[in-house]
DNA sequence: ACCTTTGACTAACGGTTGTTAGTTACGTAT
DNA sequence: ATACGTAACTAACAACCGTTAGTCAAAGGT
């Protein structure tokens, strides 16, 4: 009755420790200090330390493909898409920011059929990234270019965000995606010289 | 004698383990069964096992400031600037791989003064890479932008690299390094639409 | 021929790890 | 009133951690 809060309260301290430490640098009974009971009981709730942290990477990537299917079922133009997609993705970033950080740098530590499966689904939304691509090439907006080189490096400069990102920053979530969609279509150089 | 060879070679195992594993899911008696030899005996070469991760770290941050501090030196146009700064660090991620992750990914698990000292470097490094922005700022021939923002967003889309790369692979660094400027200077979207 | 240094080894240390067993108090439904 | 499931506790387990101590064979300089 009141175990899935406490479930859900484990599975956040889980997601903060470690973010902060990393998986294999965070034990049992710091999870449980951070709630202040003892580690053992943990096990009232939860299978195991892989249990945690196989949740917390899920869960997230779930909410990573939602947003993306949402985003190839409704939105049209390729612009606007990778626009849609870019900023569901910043906030998914903002909202879970623990989680986020533990989703792309501590799957590493999950077993080795989980890792297999969490690169698949890893797989299936760096592809819907690349469809947005292609739509764009076939309007003829966006220029040709090898598709899985820019749908990387786009990730890439979205996930970098959680390095830096602080919730009482100025900048919000919206308008980092904004700045960022700018630099990802734009670029740094001038487009018409003068 | 034959302690400098023995000596680099459980910096390399090290490296290798390190950005395989992590700092702390690595034991000592992994790194020493790596290389076929007793834990114990590894401290006859090394102090202790953040010693280890002290040397790839500021090894590896000591490569790239001297980069950025040649290409500041040297060439005067920004965008060259910007490529030759680019070319340098995709050259350096690449020619040492491993120390490159545990660079960016393990320096964490430093003690908290070399931690302090690390990102000292690394900030002087972001550094080199803003006053190349603002040079070509200056030159007019880069758009107006922030300029740090700038900048992490170029370092994220350089670092991701090492989540890809492999030396079999058909891209050569320097291929990737081009590739890489395409993108950071001109974005997905054609320039004159038509 | 002797001494010292080097670099490997075995054994062990105190501490921490994830996890299990066994117990107990409490709330709820019968 | 009784039985039951829940969720906390203490205590302990075997394994592993980084590191130190002590030993010893081989190599090199004198």
């Amino acid at each position: 009755m009141e175990s899935i809060n406490r479930r859900s309260q484990i599975l956040d301290a889980a997601a903060k420790l470690f973010s902060e430490r990393g998986y294999t640098a965070t034990s049992m009974r710091d999870i449980a200090e951070n709630i202040e009971m003892e580690a053992a009981s943990l096990y009232n709730h939860i299978a195991s330390k892989e249990a945690l942290l196989h949740s917390i990477c899920f869960e997230t990537a779930q909410r990573f493909i939602n947003a993306i299917a949402e985003v190839n079922d409704i939105y049209f133009n390729g612009e606007d898409k990778l626009k849609m997609a870019v900023n569901n993705h910043v906030q998914i970033l903002t909202e879970n920011l623990y989680a986020a950080k533990v989703f792309l740098y501590e799957w590493r530590n999950l077993n080795t059929n989980h890792i297999a499966e969490f690169i698949e689904l890893r797989d299936r939304y760096e592809k819907g990234i690349i469809d947005i691509i292609e739509t764009g090439e076939q309007e003829n907006i966006f220029n040709e270019v090898d598709k899985k080189f820019a749908a990387l490096n786009i990730l890439s400069s979205v996930n970098w965000i959680v390095e830096w990102y602080k919730p009482e920053g100025q900048m919000t979530p919206k308008e980092i995606a904004s700045k960022l969609c700018d630099f990802i279509l734009s670029g740094l150089k001038k487009q018409k010289p003068f």
